[in-house]
DNA sequence: AGCTGTATAGACCAAACGGTACAATAAAAT
DNA sequence: ATTTTATTGTACCGTTTGGTCTATACAGCT
């Protein structure tokens, strides 16, 4: 969707305070407040606020299906590959923070359409994962896992957003770096296996 | 805090609505309505709103608490502790799926103490997890690994209201048991270390 | 019968909600 | 200079918000 430079700001405001107040706990008018726009003006800009709450959580959200697929071209190899997706998904939750809370907490706000769009989109980025790690199976450098333990691995992830410090001592890398030594421990073959 | 039946009832009801729409998708009206109740019994069986979001994020994580200090006593090998606790993790999660995920989806909109006491539990929740993993380091059985791990590991558990149904094929112990050996295994030591 | 304390429903309140209508203004195009 | 076109603020709409107040009903007890 096309948006001009003010949608776009107004768009920014609005995730912010979504992920602090909770999309039905802020109105139009403090949206328009906060952005420096009254009623009127703001919705010259928006079509609505449902709309608005779509166009962040799916923003966001297709970015990540659409690096995801890159980076599996890019890294033929599933433990690099891993790596990669890791540090890549680390580092787009901390420049997104605002924008993920949102589309967590608020997805079921969606209605329709719009609801099942999103949900799809994010089960395109888990099997991006999923089948990262059947290729490690594949290639005997992962061992077999139950199919919900990249639903577990992911929310390692996802769940940070919820402690995430845009300011913190460590960088999103060092942190993905953390993350995906975890996972690869996790999967990998051991001695029994 | 003593609870009536009533109140119990009405509280059980909130958290599902909760869950379902988020705190400030949801009105008294629609509360009282759900329980049976008009607005002016609502009011004569809870103190407020707020109140009810209180109890319902307070009462779950503060059993989450008391059983996994006694799980510590009962459990001096850190890796069966660790088991123990996520097995128990994952069951409460699962008959408490209401509750956990008003809990973390809106923690921010208690106020005051009230924040501020959940967020301290949840804090000493993360610590009986933290002081599980550095015990297996003092015996040699975990290897050194950031601080930042128990976070990730948790985030595992915790995110899974997200995606976990009541009615699954999987159990929540079986989930438990899948979850737990993907975290021993990666605070395992390997041939490396 | 009379009293006391607990439940209950519904009217009511001021404030805020999402959204629209419209007039006023500024900028751009002619 | 005049006409379009894109922005803006304000007043307003009906509805819903969290919360209070009051009147009534119904127990159990004396």
């Amino acid at each position: 969707m096309r948006q001009t430079d003010q949608a776009k700001k107004i768009t920014k405001v609005a995730a912010s305070l979504f992920a602090k107040k909770g999309y039905n706990g802020v109105g139009v008018a403090e949206i328009g407040a906060a952005s420096g726009f009254g009623r009127g003006t703001l919705y010259h800009h928006i079509d609505s606020k449902e709309g608005l709450l779509h166009e962040i959580a799916s923003q966001y959200i297709s970015d990540l299906v659409d690096s995801g697929h890159r980076i599996t071209k890019e890294y033929p190899d599933p433990v690099l590959r891993l790596s990669a997706l890791s540090r890549h998904l680390m580092s787009v939750i901390s420049n997104s923070l605002a924008e993920i809370i949102v589309c967590f907490r608020e997805v079921q706000s969606l209605t329709g359409s719009r609801h099942h769009e999103v949900m799809c989109m994010h089960a395109e980025y888990q099997q991006i994962w999923s089948k990262t790690i059947e290729e490690g199976v594949r290639r005997n450098v992962f061992r077999e896992v139950d199919k919900i333990a990249v639903k577990g691995l992911l929310g390692m992830y996802f769940y940070s957003c919820l402690w995430l410090k845009p300011d913190g001592l460590q960088s999103p890398e060092d942190i993905g770096d953390v993350f995906s030594d975890l996972v690869i421990r996790s999967l990998s073959k051991g001695p029994s296996d």
